[in-house]
Parts: structure tokens; C-alpha cells; sequence
DNA sequence: TACAAATGTAAAATAAACTTTACATTATAT
DNA sequence: ATATAATGTAAAGTTTATTTTACATTTGTA
């Protein structure tokens, strides 16, 4: 699965930590979603999502070989 | 998080066991998060959805305690 | 009513998410 | 060039998701 965090990071301006404080998990638990390296819960994607103020489709993504 | 997966599983006419084949988990797995016993991945949101034709939104919301 | 299909559930095991602490590296501004 | 902020990463520990097997209950149908 591919994500777009790290750009809708960009264009609202706020941190790593930022985002994870905004929904309560730690900054370790933001980089590894942003950078592959697991897969969050529906939960977390859908307040990430809702801070960006776009879909959960349009921030995360299935690949192949989901 | 609540879940309309029993609605649209009946609007497809389509039983737990199918949902859980053509998303590849088991059929408890379909029925533990239908059931609201544990939340799925985003990976499993993203393949539900799309098997309903819906947003993750449309199947998946937050509640006040998320 | 009886049979079959669908759903509910439980226990044990494994995998994966998430936290905390801590430190290293990279980027940015002064 | 140096200080500071941001990001990357790692290890250990806890919690939660998911699987497998198995059985019980409910629902639909002949």
C-alpha cells in the first residue's frame, strides 16, 4: 500500500509530530506509517485522512500486491 | 469505528464466507469486524470498500471514543 | 419437521501494530 | 559553522489483528 502523507504533510505544514499529536499516537508510529514500514488501522487512516480533509482512498492506496 | 458491512453485504447478496474469500481472510476475520470485535487494517478497508463500490468512509466511521 | 447454510463464538497460536526510550542523521536557520 | 528542529531508526515490551480448528446457534428452505 502507498500513501501520500508525507505530501499532504507539505501542503498543510505541519510535522511529523504535529499530525501525530492531532491524533493521539506517537511520532515513531507517523514515520513508520509514512514510510512503509506498517500498514495503520482503519482508525488511524481515517483520522489522517480527515485532517487533510481528503479520503482515505485518496491518501492511501492498494498496490498489487495487497 | 461503526461498519455498514452487514448492509452491504445484503445489498450484493453475498454471505460473510464470499466477502472473506474474494479479500482473502478468513470468514471470522469478516465477522469479528462486522461485529465490531476488532478493527482491520487499512489494507482490509480499502479491499471491502472497493468491493462494495463505496469510500472507506461510506462503509467505515469514526465515533466520539476513536 | 428436518436438513442445510449461514452466522456466532471460543481457544490457542502467530503476526503485526503501537508505545516508550534513546540515539543518530539530516535539514534549516542564525 | 553552529545550534536547533525534524526525521530516521532500533530494541524491548504490550496490545491487538488475524488464522486455524472446532463446535454451537440461528435462519432459511424442502
Amino acid at each position: 500500500m502507498k500513501n501520500r502523507i508525507r505530501i499532504e504533510r507539505a501542503i498543510l505544514d505541519i510535522t511529523q509530530a504535529d499530525l501525530a499529536e492531532r491524533i493521539n499516537v506517537s511520532r515513531q508510529t507517523i514515520n513508520a506509517i509514512e514510510s512503509n514500514k506498517y500498514v495503520p488501522s482503519t482508525v488511524l487512516a481515517l483520522k489522517i485522512a480527515r485532517i487533510f480533509g481528503k479520503s482515505v482512498e485518496e491518501v492511501f492506496e492498494l498496490e498489487e500486491n495487497d
